[in-house]
DNA sequence: CAGAAACGGGTAAACGTTTGCCAATGATTG
DNA sequence: CAATCATTGGCAAACGTTTACCCGTTTCTG
């Protein structure tokens, strides 16, 4: 039982009218055809713009809304790009989300988002459910990912764009991030607060963004003759972070910085700072990273190292339509640069 | 140029074969009818489970996805529902999409998600870009908005659900949040902790959410014999609690307890009082409102009286399924009502 | 054993657009 | 003035499904 669109008119009498809204009663009452309804829809300049004024006349008064379904059916194109996170409760990302969103309006795309939490199940799912949807692109921004799991959507041939993930297949792109840039810009400013002592709480290390933050931290600390040899294994989260700092003060030679591999151990890090009765930042110094904008709800604020979510939603967003305007790419693969600060 | 759905497929030779993967192609390989092969997708019993096993089995070896968008055509449902929310970027809506999502993914439901950022005129396009899509339901989860604009929507009978909002029209769902219980805890935890002088910090008054908070404390107050002589409005942000709170210490008589109308507000009340060297909680209690998972970054971690995003969130997704699954609704408007603790 | 009922699967008509192709009209040219 | 050419709009064929309807079997019933 296909549902018509109807609309419900009460003209004359009581007695509501029905009939169904398409570009054939627009047609009708514009007295031109379907094909010039469309094409006035679509602003396609070789139509008359008398009729194409007849045209939207009547689209005006009847308030009639073109179905994209039926457009993208034939088109071929949904105008949807797929969004995937790690979890959107996460404060990292509902910035990159809103910078999206906003890209996908100014040019008329839409945003199927997904949160896998985390599950390889979930995950899957999601990118079934986009292929089905047949969105024009997919921008996964998900940290650690099963790459098997991506044949379906290469398959597809739909364009894709990651995050710090090596695929490099036809139609994909890679916002690779220069972790060394801003970590080693917190390192010497420690450094220059005559820190010593500079200890790291690293992520978890099969995530290959984690991995490349701690070796920018310790390439960033060899360079200027500091040993790196405080570091510990976070998770990168509050807890982990709290847990951190109790191992790191408990060391025979405890830390007066710490620069943590995400800012929610950071926040971990201060909060166990609180309960140890550790001064901030006088007794010691904390630097997180991301700038997830919870950084400036903290008490005291914290200092953090900026990887800009915008600047990532908008290298994503920017991947994507590039992907699509030229369905036949030149090269394999696109890279794009990030840089932290 | 209909850019049909191909599949490269490289057999003998290193040729590659390219042929149209559809319901068609299905049904032509299993030697059935193409009425056979969406039957057996879509597990409708009374097919032979020997034809049904061989339609699947091509349907794997194939990889083959339906195509929503031409079944969401002729069947009349998208199964997308579309969730408008303030800003994402408030730390209140994440869960809550999280929530939604979970759900929707549950019941196979696809998230059209937009994020307003307070803008009428996106609002507005918002809307209707979600009729152009032809969700099966709108979550409007948006404190303040124009009423007259949900004219479109109501137009088309589309199944909406709204929080806090007085539209009292067919196939629209309320939520409506009993701000009163919540607040009446924390008034009387606080006066059980002999607290007598409790501030309340208000929000924006021309929003109906924030109005009703406010009445509640006053009422609350009164219930326990106390003035409720002690308010000032704040606008729902970090800086807008940092005024209140040196507002209200400037008062010849100020407050032992302030009460916040969200959790922002209350951080920021947290913020000057570490800035004007006031000790949490022992010279002064600060409540907040919300349970933005914020609240316990905080330090020290922020009491705060729980509205449950998750059940909104569950309540708004029952709301659109109920209307979805009975489109004659017996009555005119739903209501649901979520309790705060 | 004839006729009715139940069952299963195929044919084809939607769904609401876009767009290739052609025809009609008017403008331009030799 | 006839012939060519641009321009514009209409006809109709897609796009990939679902599903109403029908027809051929099989099973039941009297």
């Amino acid at each position: 039982m296909p549902a018509s669109f109807l609309v419900e008119s009460l003209l004359h009498s009581a007695v509501s009218v029905l009939f169904r809204m398409d570009i054939r009663e627009i047609a009708r009452r514009a007295r031109v055809s379907t094909a010039t309804v469309s094409r006035a829809i679509n602003h396609i300049p070789t139509v008359d713009p008398l009729l194409a004024k007849r045209v939207w006349k009547v689209v005006e008064e009847l308030g009639y809304y073109p179905n994209t379904q039926a457009r993208a059916l034939v088109s071929g194109r949904s105008r949807i790009f797929g969004l995937i996170v790690s979890e959107i409760t996460n404060p990292f990302f509902p910035e990159i989300v809103q910078t999206f969103e906003n890209l996908a309006v100014e040019n008329n795309y839409e945003l199927l988002l997904t949160s896998t939490v985390h599950d390889q199940k979930r995950m899957e799912s999601s990118v079934r459910r986009m292929i089905e949807r047949r969105v024009d692109g997919v921008a996964i921004l998900t940290f650690g990912m099963e790459e098997s799991l991506l044949d379906h959507l290469r398959f597809r041939k739909v364009p894709l764009v990651f995050v710090d993930v090596g695929a490099d297949t036809a139609r994909v792109s890679n916002i690779r991030i220069d972790y060394q840039s801003g970590i080693r810009q917190a390192v010497q400013h420690l450094a220059a607060l005559r820190h010593t002592r500079i200890a790291f709480v690293a992520g978890p290390l099969q995530l290959k963004s984690a991995l490349n933050r701690k070796r920018a931290f310790e390439l960033s600390m060899e360079e200027i003759g500091l040993p790196a040899n405080l570091i510990v294994e976070g998770d990168h989260t509050l807890e982990g972070g709290m847990h951190a700092l109790t191992k790191l003060i408990a060391s025979r030679n405890p830390p007066t910085a710490v620069l943590c591999s995400n800012d929610m151990t950071a926040i971990g890090v201060l909060r166990e700072a609180y309960d140890l009765n550790i001064k901030i930042p006088s007794q010691l110094s904390v630097i997180g990273f991301d700038d997830i904008r919870l950084a400036q709800f903290t008490t005291p604020p914290l200092t953090t190292v900026q990887m800009s979510q915008t600047e990532l939603a908008k290298l994503a967003f920017q991947a994507l339509m590039n992907a699509v305007a030229d369905p036949a790419p030149s090269e394999p693969t696109t890279e794009y640069k990030l840089t932290t600060n």
